[in-house]
RNA sequence: UGUCUUAUAGCUCAAUUGGUGGAGCAGCGAUCUGAUACGUCGAAGGUUGUAGGUUCAAGUCCUGCUAAGACAACCA
């Protein structure tokens, strides 16, 4: 016969560490998926992680959810294979391995550096490093209870890998949506290099710096589209930058569709010519003060301060779109597209500026993007060293050649600089005593003004960024790039993105839909080092190109190479087409620098390979093919659909825009499919006070210490249940012990109950071999009939992807219902008497809830579950190879359910007299009354009343109606009927029905219906639309809630006083039980000190408290010697002594 | 700056299609217990971030604002 496990005490540390043990020892990882059916998979993806940095408390909340539903499904009988992965490229181990070795950028290759290091070097710390934290991975991995496979993972760097990735792109190029073009680019020119946003964003890149800035004027070519009489002298727009030096390679100006523009007749502020103005009305007085609106245009002399102004026409954005103006600094033509003209942006505000926007394609992404849209060219008057091009030559105010900002050039250079200008502008007149340094900006600005074309110029205080390396203000620049014509693909796209199911829905539709809505297309360039080279060689003039989408076909390319003579040997010599072990594809390295140094012919002309790296973004968005080295290997995985797409994914919501977009555009873009079907986007984990966890700020919470302190089982529990998984989690170690406590707490000590007393019993459940349930009581039935619910229920919501409603059901059942009730009024069942069919049944009944519940919280808490589960059962199976229980709809008895809710409450309410009367629930009482309105309500308390009679320790219940008594009722008003029925006149009728629930209440119970008088029109309310509650009876203690009203009959009896004292008498017998340490079956001799205010309650009720105690002996005795007895305070006036002792 | 999310008791969270705000924890005061680090009972705690709007009726729908966060951008 089984014994069932016996414990001291709960800790869940424990049994995270001994049932992982069982896990290895069974390999029960291995058994979820080989017992599963393999032609019924459930898909899941695991976003790689990089084990480059040490995981994190959030990360154990990001894999519990994975973990959850890839556990769920296993229960269910899907086969869930989980493979992991590691994402090993980009810039976050780049700068890893930069702090770890103390250089920079500029050591990389750079052998004139004093900390040179090779390319090569740096690639192999890259590759050691990214994996420098694996074993923690694994450790955290182990003790969370993540289930994955971490024996075969995918590497983003290993070589099979890369020649998937390099396949993709092959594909995307057969498809034409793989081109070279540029972008503007955060750039530094003094490091010669682009600028990823994550390097903008170190802290202090961002700084205050001040700017000459100029409000200039564009002379419009032709004022006659205006239709505006009496235009003296010429049309400008107004546009204002901070940056004068991109004046010379501007092509348009934006303007903004809807805001209003005036056209204002003026004087030049600089040179008094007569002119007329075009700026945004809302800035109007930015310009032109209100003061001077009355100031009279013939008195005004050039040289004035005060200048008169009027406004002499209005147009819209949209009405100026497509006027031509006259370039403003002719020193270069564009030789590509439209120009000079105006356009509608969207960016344009009026926050600033004029309303009009400046616009140089080559200097600002939005620049950039607009003129692409409407065909404008571009100049691009600024080399990759910061410096002017030599055709942008003024022989007085100079520029070719000079540095565009002055924080470029050093103190010599500022100097030379200084005498050239000094000497040119004395000389020209331009400036008596020239003494400091004039920037490129501010005799930009000059020349402006000398030319009447400068209508304001000021200093600007503003945030700009700063190179993280050399800390000189960075330019955009046009970059080569390598773009993805995402935007070719975008409906297809934003079509099947409505096909995934998205938790939460928001995220979908909102983050992510108008992320796709707004499309562009993917920049793949990265100027790195670390990471997969773009596969593509180019001729030097740019008319061949090979893209190498394998190894096989790069081997043979430089075979080709080889024989036309631009290479000399093979790196790929080793390489035997076909074979795909490891070994094979470790003979040669796909990265920098060895990828550089191979070059491929075509048609005579030798191929160079683009010195770019791709996007880690798509190492990552390319994994469900490269994890199974598609198309070279497992091609049917993905063809056939078995393996692709995901049934399930779930990061954080910062992976929007990152892993989510990436898996979707590369499955959309090369198999016309979605990646997933189900995706989940989890919130952060904040600390307690809701600020982000970080180092920095010592608040971060080490999973470790968590996991060991607490168990996996109650922090996932607490991470699950506290929080929607898309909510961000304000992690506090004090919810964790709460968790502990409540739930795991509460189910330990169900669990130990039952084993303490089947055990006593020499019990076991038989699982073949139950009691019916309809043979079993009310109670059990009742308890069945909850635990159908919440399987039901729990099912529901892990189908649905809302696991903390799963968690919180549980919780509500085993607190509320299991422990609190069913075992609470089930106790005397199982520690009294012999076996019988009752007992029998009492112990199946809590056997099964137990079962059941284990099973239902092992996705959540693994360990715990399945910890109770082995226990509960025969055989040692783990709770994860079970299959899930179906819900037994024929044991679902609803009613009975609201019955015994019914008498929880009426309970509740009992004790809650109780308590205000001050009278202890030991001291019996004879009735409670209980006011009754319906027959219907009737019979269901009637059904439960033994069980309310027995918790609140009262003898009878009287139901009672009018005819037998008074009873006050309160009238409460269905708003939502009602409101439907008298919708204006709801205030009134409820005012009415507060001054009439009297006659209101009398009408309905006599003929069902009441009719109001308002306005001439009837309002007839209706038994569906009031509720009628009886909230008092005069004369008695009475308790409501709700529809409820309970009244208590306090007066005592001297039967029921002398029961009261025999139940104190047993209460003390049993403490003193409990302190001398006997067991639960131990009977017991008992002697009492006689007392005559006590003799009579023990005389009457000896039996009771006889069988109760277990004493086979009482006597009531002359002298009990205080030395052998306690002295016991039966209530305040009566003390008595008591002595007890072991029978053998 | 844009997109999106969130804001309810001291804390963590609930509140069906709009129908008149509830739990748990903590604290206070009682109490029960032969499974209990449990439970039970009581009092207290709220202008539902803020200002408007729609409606007979708004925590819920709409708009503005404030704060926090994520992502994208940083521009004239």
């Amino acid at each position: 016969m089984k014994k069932y496990p016996e414990y001291k005490k709960l800790d869940l540390s424990q049994i995270s560490k001994d049932i992982l043990q069982f896990w290895e020892k069974d390999r029960t990882f291995e058994k979820s998926i080989s017992t599963r059916d393999e032609n019924k998979p459930w898909v899941f993806y695991e976003g790689p992680p990089s084990a480059n940095g040490m995981p994190g408390i959030h990360h154990v909340m990001a894999r519990a959810i994975k973990d959850i539903f890839c556990r769920f499904k296993t229960l269910q009988g899907y086969q869930v294979k989980r493979k992991a992965g590691w994402d090993t490229h980009g810039l976050p181990i780049e700068l890893g391995v930069e702090k770890s070795l103390g250089i920079t950028k500029e050591d990389i290759g750079n052998e004139k550096s004093k900390k040179y290091i090779s390319v090569e070097d740096y690639n192999k710390a890259c590759r050691k490093e990214v994996m420098k934290y694996t074993d923690k991975w694994e450790d955290v991995t182990a003790k969370m209870g993540y289930w994955v496979d971490m024996s075969d993972p995918y590497i983003t760097y290993e070589n099979r890998y890369i020649e998937s990735v390099w396949w993709l792109l092959q594909n995307l190029s057969k498809k034409d949506l793989l081109y070279k073009g540029f972008t503007i680019q955060p750039y530094s020119p003094a490091a010669g290099t682009g600028l990823s946003s994550h390097e903008l964003n170190q802290p202090g890149c961002y700084r205050d710096v001040k700017d000459r800035t100029a409000t200039v004027q564009f002379k419009v070519k032709d004022n006659s589209k205006f239709k505006i009489q009496n235009l003296d002298g010429d049309v400008y727009f107004l546009a204002w930058t901070t940056t004068p030096w991109t004046l010379p390679s501007n092509t348009a100006l934006a303007v903004g569709k809807d805001i209003e523009y005036v056209f204002v007749k003026s004087f030049n502020p600089f040179s008094g010519t007569p002119q007329t103005v075009i700026l945004a009305k809302d800035l109007l007085n930015k310009y032109f003060s209100e003061k001077h609106t009355d100031l009279k245009f013939e008195d005004y002399k050039p040289g004035d301060k005060n200048i008169p102004f009027k406004i002499v026409g209005h147009a819209k954005g949209s009405d100026l779109a497509g006027i031509s103006y006259e370039q403003l600094l002719p020193f270069v033509q564009p030789t590509d597209g439209d120009a000079f003209k105006v356009l509608v942006g969207d960016f344009v505000t009026t926050t600033d500026g004029t309303g009009i926007v400046h616009i140089a394609p080559s200097f600002g992404a939005d620049d950039f993007r607009v003129a692409k849209q409407n065909g404008f060219g571009a100049l691009t008057l600024v080399d990759k060293r910061g410096k002017f091009l030599p055709e942008v030559q003024d022989g007085v105010f100079l520029y070719g050649e000079e540095f565009v900002k002055e924080a470029y050039l050093n103190d010599v250079e500022k100097q030379t600089e200084f005498e050239k200008q000094k000497k040119i502008l004395e000389a020209n007149h331009k400036i008596k005593d020239l003494k400091v340094y004039l920037s490129v900006d501010e005799r930009i600005v000059l020349k402006l003004q000398e030319e009447g074309k400068l209508f304001k110029k000021e200093t600007y205080e503003h945030s700009y960024p700063h190179c993280w390396r050399t800390d000189k203000p960075v330019l955009y620049y046009p970059l080569d790039s390598w773009f993805i014509k995402s935007t070719a693909m975008k409906d297809r796209m934003i079509e099947l993105n409505k096909t995934i199911n998205w938790k939460p829905e928001a995220t979908g539709t909102g983050r992510f839909g108008n992320w796709l809505e707004n499309l562009n297309d993917w920049n793949l360039s990265r100027s790195r080092f670390w990471g997969i080279p773009i596969p593509i060689w180019t001729s030097e003039d740019g008319a061949e190109q090979i893209v190498i989408g394998s190894a096989e076909e790069l081997k043979k390319e430089i075979d080709n190479a080889i024989a036309k003579g631009v290479m000399q040997t093979n790196p790929l010599a080793k390489f035997v087409p076909g074979n795909f072990s490891k070994e094979n594809y470790d003979t040669f390295d796909l990265h920098k620098p060895y990828a550089d140094t191979i070059y491929l012919e075509k048609n005579g002309k030798k191929l160079t390979r683009e010195p770019d790296l791709i996007d880690v973004w798509f190492d990552s968005g390319a994994m469900p093919y490269a994890q199974v080295h598609y198309p070279f290997e497992n091609k049917e995985l993905i063809d056939n659909k078995k393996y692709f797409p995901a049934d399930f994914i779930a990061e954080g919501v910062d992976q929007t825009r990152g892993w989510f977009f990436t898996l979707h555009a590369i499955a959309v873009m090369n198999f016309d499919s979605v990646a997933y079907k189900n995706v989940v986007s989890n919130g952060l984990v904040l600390d307690k006070n809701g600020n982000k966890m970080s180092k920095r700020l010592g608040n971060a919470v080490d999973p470790f210490e968590t996991l060991e302190k607490y168990g996996a089982d109650a922090t996932r529990w607490y991470m699950i249940a506290n929080a929607a998984p898309w909510d961000n989690l304000k992690f506090d170690l004090e919810g964790i012990g709460e968790v502990q406590r409540k739930l795991f707490g509460t189910l330990y000590n169900t669990y130990g109950f039952f084993s303490l007393y089947s055990n006593v019993d020499g019990f076991a459940v038989d699982e073949k071999n139950q009691t019916p349930i309809e043979n079993r009581i009310e109670l059990d039935r009742w308890i069945i009939s909850k635990l159908q619910s919440l399987v039901e229920e729990v099912t529901l919501y892990y189908n649905e992807y809302e696991p903390h409603r799963a968690a919180r059901a549980i919780e509500e059942f085993v607190d509320e219902h299991l422990s609190n009730w069913y075992v609470r009024l089930s106790r005397r069942r199982f520690w009294r008497g012999e076996m019988s069919g009752d007992k029998i049944a009492a112990y199946e009944t809590l056997h099964t809830c137990l079962t059941t519940v284990s099973q239902l919280m092992s996705p959540i808490a693994p360990f715990f579950a399945d910890w109770m589960y082995q226990n509960l059962t025969i055989n040692n199976q783990s709770v994860h190879l079970t299959k899930l229980v179906e819900v037994k709809k024929q044991h679902q008895d609803k009613s009975l359910e609201e019955r015994m809710e019914l008498a929880q409450k009426i309970s509740s309410m009992v004790l809650s007299i109780r308590k205000k009367e001050n009278l202890k629930v030991r001291q019996p009482l004879q009735r409670i009354q209980i006011p009754i309105l319906d027959k219907v309500f009737q019979d269901k308390i009637d059904a439960v009343k033994d069980l309310i009679l027995s918790e609140v320790n009262v003898k009878e219940i009287d139901f009672v109606n009018e005819s037998q008594t008074q009873i006050v009722k309160n009238l409460k008003l269905n708003f939502k009927t009602l409101g439907k029925k008298c919708g204006q006149n709801m205030k009134a009728v409820q005012a009415f029905a507060n001054d009439n629930g009297a006659k209101i209440i009398s009408s309905i119970e006599k003929t069902g219906a009441f009719t109001i008088e308002l306005n001439g029109a009837n309002i007839v309310l209706e038994v569906e639309d009031v509720e009628i509650i009886p909230v008092d009876i005069p004369g008695w203690k009475v308790a409501n809630n709700g529809p409820l009203t309970v009244a208590l009959d306090v007066n005592l009896s001297e039967e029921l006083k002398n029961e009261g004292l025999a139940r104190e008498v047993v209460n003390r017998i049993q403490n003193m039980r409990k302190d001398a340490g006997f067991e639960v079956t131990d009977k017991i001799l008992v002697k009492i000190q006689q007392n005559s205010e006590l003799d009579n309650a023990i005389k009457n009720n000896l039996s009771y408290i006889c069988s109760e105690t277990l004493t086979n002996d009482l006597q009531l005795v002359q002298n009990l010697s205080a030395a052998n007895a306690s002295k016991i305070e039966v209530d305040e006036l009566i003390t008595t002594l008591i002595s007890i002792e072991k029978l053998n």
